[in-house]
DNA sequence: CTCGACATACCGACTAGTTGGTATGTTGTC
DNA sequence: GACAACATACCAACTAGTCGGTATGTCGAG
C-alpha cells in the first residue's frame, strides 16, 4: 500500500497550522480579549510553534484580519443550515432566525459570543485594518438577514416605515448588547431575556404582537 | 499674606493624583481597551509618576476596580441634572432617559461609549475583581432606570407582562449594543438608529406606538 | 506659637519577566 | 533539488511592579 493523501493518524499532519490558528485565535480572543491574548498563547493553543505563526501571517494583526474573515465564513452556515431557512414566509424565517439565535445563548459565554464583536472593541481605534475587517463580516451579517426581512415587510407590510437594513443592524446590536450583559453577569439568561424583548419587538413591528 | 489651604497654581497640587488616574482610565481605556493600556501610559496621560500611580493602587487591577466605581459616580448625573428628570408622567421621565441618551450619541465614538462595558468584555474571564466591579455599575444605572419604568406601568400598563427590570436591563444592551456597532462602523449615526429603534419598543410596550 | 514626631503623597531609577517579531535551520513533498 | 511548511533560538522593546528616598502636610506637647 503506498502513502495517500490522506493524514496519517501518529504524525503532525502539515498544511493545517493556518487553520488551526485562526480557530485558535477565536477561542481565545472570545475569551481573554485581544491584546491580553499573545502570539506564544496562540501558538500554544493550536498546537504549532511561533516560526509557523510567522510564515502564515506577517503580524498579530495580519491574524487578526485574517480571523475576522474566518469568522464570517464560519457564521455563514447559520444561515443555510437550519431548518427555519426552508419556511415558506420571510417572516417565520425572520423569526426562525431570532429564536434560533435565542437556543445559541447556554452554556458558557466564551461559546456564544462574538469575535469580531469582541476584537473591535478594543482595536477600532489602533488599528484601522482590523476595524474594518470586523465591519465587514458584521456588514455580512446584516446583509444575509436583510433579504427575509426586506421580503417579509412586503408580504406584511410593518410600522413606522422601519428599513430592512436597520432593522437588520438593530438585530445585530441587541445580539451584541447581549453579549456584554451576559459577560457582565457571568449568565447566559440575561441575554436570552434582551433577545427575547428583540423578538417582541419585531412581532409588534409586523403587527403580530 | 500667609500660605493658605488653596493650592496655587504655579504648583502642581497634592492630593488629586488618584482621581486624576482614574479619570486618564477613563479616558484612555474607552480608546484602547484594558489589557493594551499601559500603567505608564495612564500615568503619563494623568501627568502623574509610576510612585504615585502604585502608592494609590495596589496594582493595574486596582485601579480598573476603582475606576469601575468611579465610573458609576460620574454616570450618577446623568439621572439627575436634566430637565426632563422633572416630569410629572413617570413613562415621559423614561422616554425622556432615552432622547437624553440619543443626544449623547454625537462626536468621536470613544467620548460616548461605556467604560465598564469595555472593560468587562476583557477582564469577565481573567478577573472576576474586575468583572464584578463593572456589573455592580451597570446594575447601578439598571436601578435607577427601574423605578420610572414600574411607575410607568403602574399608570399605563405595559404590554405581555413585561417586567420593569428586566425592561431596564434590556435599555442598557441595546446601549451597549449600540456603541459596539458604532465602534464598527466609526460613525455614531448607525448607534442612533437602534437607539430609535429602542425608543419605539418602548411606545409601543405602552401602546404609544 | 512652635517644634518635633509622624503620616501621607509623591518621585524616578531599577528589575524580572513577557511581548511581537526575526534569523536561521530542518523536514516533508512534488 | 527546489520550494513550501514548519521548528528552534534568539533579540530589542516593553510590561507591571518594587524600592529607597524626598517633599509636604497633620497634630499633640510644651
Amino acid at each position: 500500500m503506498t502513502t495517500t493523501h490522506t493524514p496519517s493518524q501518529d504524525r503532525p499532519q502539515r498544511g493545517n497550522a493556518r487553520a488551526k490558528l485562526i480557530a485558535a485565535a477565536h477561542q481565545t480572543v472570545r475569551r481573554k480579549g485581544y491584546a491580553a491574548t499573545s502570539v506564544d498563547e496562540i501558538c500554544a493553543a493550536a498546537g504549532v510553534t511561533k516560526g509557523a505563526f510567522f510564515h502564515h501571517f506577517a503580524s498579530k494583526e495580519a491574524l487578526a484580519v485574517a480571523a475576522a474573515e474566518g469568522w464570517t465564513a464560519r457564521a455563514a452556515p447559520m444561515f443555510e443550515l437550519p431548518p427555519h431557512t426552508k419556511l415558506d414566509d420571510p417572516l417565520d424565517r425572520l423569526l426562525g432566525h431570532i429564536d434560533f439565535r435565542l437556543a445559541m445563548l447556554e452554556g458558557p459565554v466564551e461559546d456564544f459570543t462574538c469575535f469580531v464583536g469582541t476584537m473591535v472593541q478594543e482595536a477600532y481605534a489602533t488599528s484601522d485594518a482590523i476595524r474594518a475587517a470586523c465591519e465587514a463580516s458584521i456588514t455580512a451579517y446584516c446583509d444575509a438577514l436583510a433579504p427575509d426581512i426586506e421580503a417579509a415587510i412586503a408580504r406584511h407590510g410593518i410600522a413606522h416605515g422601519v428599513g430592512a437594513m436597520s432593522l437588520a443592524r438593530h438585530v445585530q446590536a441587541v445580539l451584541q448588547g447581549a453579549f456584554i450583559m451576559a459577560k457582565t453577569a457571568n449568565d447566559p439568561a440575561i441575554a436570552r431575556d434582551s433577545v427575547t424583548h428583540l423578538k417582541r419587538y419585531i412581532l409588534m413591528l409586523f403587527g403580530r404582537g
